[in-house]
DNA sequence: CTTGACACAGAACAAGCGTTCGGGTATCAT
DNA sequence: ATGATACCCGAACGCTTGTTCTGTGTCAAG
């Protein structure tokens, strides 16, 4: 007997006013008025915008200040459904990334968001290629030496896109099964192989026969060392 | 006879404004009215409140929206003055590092706001030790592979703390009078000498000795690599 | 002393805006 | 049919807010 119309959740209009908020906020610095949130959804009447907005407060997707205009603070609940588009990016670090154990399997199109912030770093969108959204981005620590060929230091922080090929040039992060091996390398593909350069020019490729595995896991987006600790001895 | 009452320029006042409007702004998620911010700046018409809020987008520090409530943003000028107490830092780029070129001179103090916001990284505040307040933070941009040895390579940015001396086992900039050289390296007081460690291992230290000069021009507290362009070769 | 820029107060007006209320129309379970 | 529920409109009310106008006192230059 308990069935009900529609979703009685969420509607797609009310994703449509969050979408429409956190719009306007990073456009203007502001929240709209409900009038101008009215236009935008198709609203006619301010009367059915409030209506919408006291069900997103009750949800707990936004905050309201009684009497005060353009008083509504959308809260970090609605990150679950809203891509924030803010000037940051809180990055999830996935695990570590040593020589060897296998890199953690991606799976794509889902998010991973860790409800554990302590496992993730924030990063300025500034920093990112302009055209990187960074929608699926993720993060490995370096344990142990065994990258230092690429220049990556025991505690760094790897951020990569996720990536199962790679055009000439690029950064990786692979794993290779004939030597049970995690290794961050420059891809090159050549006529029957694929060259891993490392980042270090004074050290030597290695080569992997076309024939043989190899798996790609991602392309390294920037890497981040933090020097809070002295180094011992 | 060029001669002016105050300070013509900027004022306590015109500072005291820009102050409320960013603490409301992250308070609030939202611009402040004129009347609310009257009553925090002790200014008891509205008028007068308009008349520094239109001084002040002349000067550039904001934008103002007409007949719209709330209708002011503040620009990037303002963090020229104000320091943005986000979670977010705007470390400038004082130049680049390289072996063969002395750093930058830095007087302590000074805080180096460049007005070209290209040439400066914006960092995660929870990315720094949580001491650091990172109010002299600077970076510079390693130019070249001579610092390859620190695992650092062409291209990164180094964010350093300003420092003339170190502890043992901290990562230092250093220049080196004898060799004509900036080099960053881990530092160690020993007997007589200084150690100069490579991040690397697989590198062999260099010594100096006590007596021979050694200018330590700061402590690196962050490395970071953007990956935007693929290697060429 | 006069003039004019400058910093401010106060009041009044109009537009912006949130709130509320009465009414309307579907859809679905009883 | 009937009522409940969800969704929606329009209008009116009153507070909020930006704008504008008049006026006052201060201080430095002419």
């Amino acid at each position: 007997m308990m069935m009900v119309r529609k979703s009685k959740g969420i509607t797609e209009k009310h994703i449509k006013v969050l979408e429409f908020l956190t719009d306007y906020q990073n456009k203007y610095g502001r929240p709209p008025s409900i009038r101008e949130i009215g236009e935008k959804v198709k609203i006619s009447s301010t009367s059915v915008v409030n209506y919408y907005l006291d069900q997103l407060e009750k949800m707990g997707y936004l905050e309201r200040d009684d009497r005060v205009s353009r008083g509504v603070r959308l809260t970090d609940k609605v990150s679950e459904i809203i891509q924030i588009t803010t000037d940051m990016l809180r990055v999830p670090i996935l695990g570590p990334i040593a020589a060897g154990i296998p890199l953690p399997e991606l799976q794509p199109g889902v998010s991973y968001v860790t409800d554990n912030e302590a496992h993730a770093v924030d990063i300025a969108r500034s920093l990112l290629p302009s055209k990187e959204k960074g929608e699926n981005l993720f993060a490995l620590e370096v344990k142990g030496d065994s990258m230092i060929d690429a220049m990556i230091n025991d505690g760094d922080i790897v951020v990569m896109k996720p990536a199962t090929e790679a055009r000439n040039g690029e950064m990786v992060a692979v794993w290779l099964p004939r030597d049970n091996e995690a290794t961050l390398k420059y891809f090159f593909k050549e006529k029957d192989r694929y060259r891993l350069q490392p980042a270090n020019p004074t050290m030597k490729p290695i080569f992997i026969k076309k024939t043989d595995p190899l798996e790609i896991k991602g392309k390294v987006v920037m890497v981040i060392r933090k020097m809070e600790k002295p180094l011992a001895v």
